[in-house]
DNA sequence: TTGATAAGTTAGCCTTTCTAACATATGTTA
DNA sequence: TAACATATGTTAGAAAGGCTAACTTATCAA
């Protein structure tokens, strides 16, 4: 990762043309933001990494926001690929599939965090992009599927929009709280699993009186 | 606000001395911080609004991020004031009283947006600090006594300390994908307000059967 | 082969944070 | 009240980042 495959000639001599410059900035500046943070993130240091002058990536993208874009909607395909293996490993439509869910949304904050705060976070100029709106859509869709599915196998009334949208709430307050560290200060070692586990139980439907 | 009133003498020469340059200059912070952002806050921006030299903060502050914990430190102040006020009008041990302390929290995240983020976000160096640690915790033992009373009035049993965690995470949630302005992508003009009363009767405790 | 274009580079501007060295006001003490 | 110590300003400037302009080199197509 720290240098591009297409940066040599196959005899070993350094090319003056990098081969796909714009993926390997966007690979050295997602590997960087996760390591140091969006905050400490440099557009400078992607360079560095990637071995060019801090002037080439305006050959490739408009501006700093431009690179960030691109890699949050490739976190939004992350999450949601993540988020449907997990569903599927314990069934559709089922409580236990719904908690996965949302077990696999905590996993992906913790472990891309950096990325996960700018997919959730305020960087208005990132999140109005109309790319990016349409994958965190769709990504927020297959939560719905699975809502109307449970209600659906469970003859549960309720309406699967606003079901999600409070699972949504709860899990995303789980994990922003998790990752910012705020839970430290008032209950360490606090169990998040079962928190969640209780959650869902909690603000899912029942199933129909009759 | 856009000047200290003892920048002057009476007469209405320039003074050399500010008067009161630090409170002075988190008066300006503070200001700059709600009206733009902490993205796009300088601590040169403050200086001029202050009507001083950009070196001059470095009198009173360390480095730009203490000014930023003293703005912190005020504001869990004023979240404690609001949440206690609103837990008093409608009743203490209530479940209305514990819906409007939540109700408090997203106020108060929707109005002084910026420095809720510096309260609950990633910035550890701010966070870290003792004082911030101690004025945060003391924030959150309000919520766990008004819901140990709410269990006694009602006979209801659990933990308060999980159950002011759940709530704590479902309100913290609605406050950032309401400040964030998530949920305009999925669900545009959804109705907090009842979410937040819809998931506060779900996650309390019922009474004791017997 | 040539000419257009894509994709690099260097140099430099502007901004920000922060430091060093200097200047001035303030107030305590002899 | 003079004078020193200290607090609180100032200017100048270094270091780093974002971005642009002007220039250079590689690549592709006619």
């Amino acid at each position: 990762m720290s240098e591009s495959p297409t940066s040599r000639t196959s005899s070993g001599k350094q090319r003056y043309h990098h081969g796909d410059l714009r993926q390997a900035l966007i690979d050295a500046s997602h590997q960087l933001l996760v390591e140091k943070g969006a905050e400490n993130f440099s557009l400078a240091d992607a360079c560095r990494v990637a071995g060019v002058s801090t002037a080439a990536p305006y050959k490739h993208f408009r501006d700093k926001l431009e690179i960030l874009k691109a890699i949050v909607e490739q976190g939004f395909d992350r999450m949601s690929q993540r988020s449907l293996a997990a569903v599927r490993a314990k069934g559709e439509g089922t409580i236990d599939g719904v908690i996965a869910m949302g077990q696999a949304y905590i996993a992906f904050a913790m472990e891309e965090t950096a990325v996960f705060r700018l997919m959730f976070g305020h960087n208005t100029a990132i999140k109005r992009d109309e790319h990016v709106e349409d994958t965190g859509r769709s990504c927020f869709k297959n939560v719905i599927a699975q809502i109307t599915l449970y209600c659906e196998k469970n003859e549960a009334d309720g309406d699967p929009l606003h079901i999600a949208l409070s699972l949504w709430t709860f899990v995303h307050g789980a994990a922003c709280l998790l990752i910012d560290e705020d839970y430290e200060n008032v209950a360490p070692g606090i169990d998040i699993d079962a928190m969640i586990a209780d959650a869902a139980i909690r603000l899912l439907p029942t199933r129909k009186k009759g």
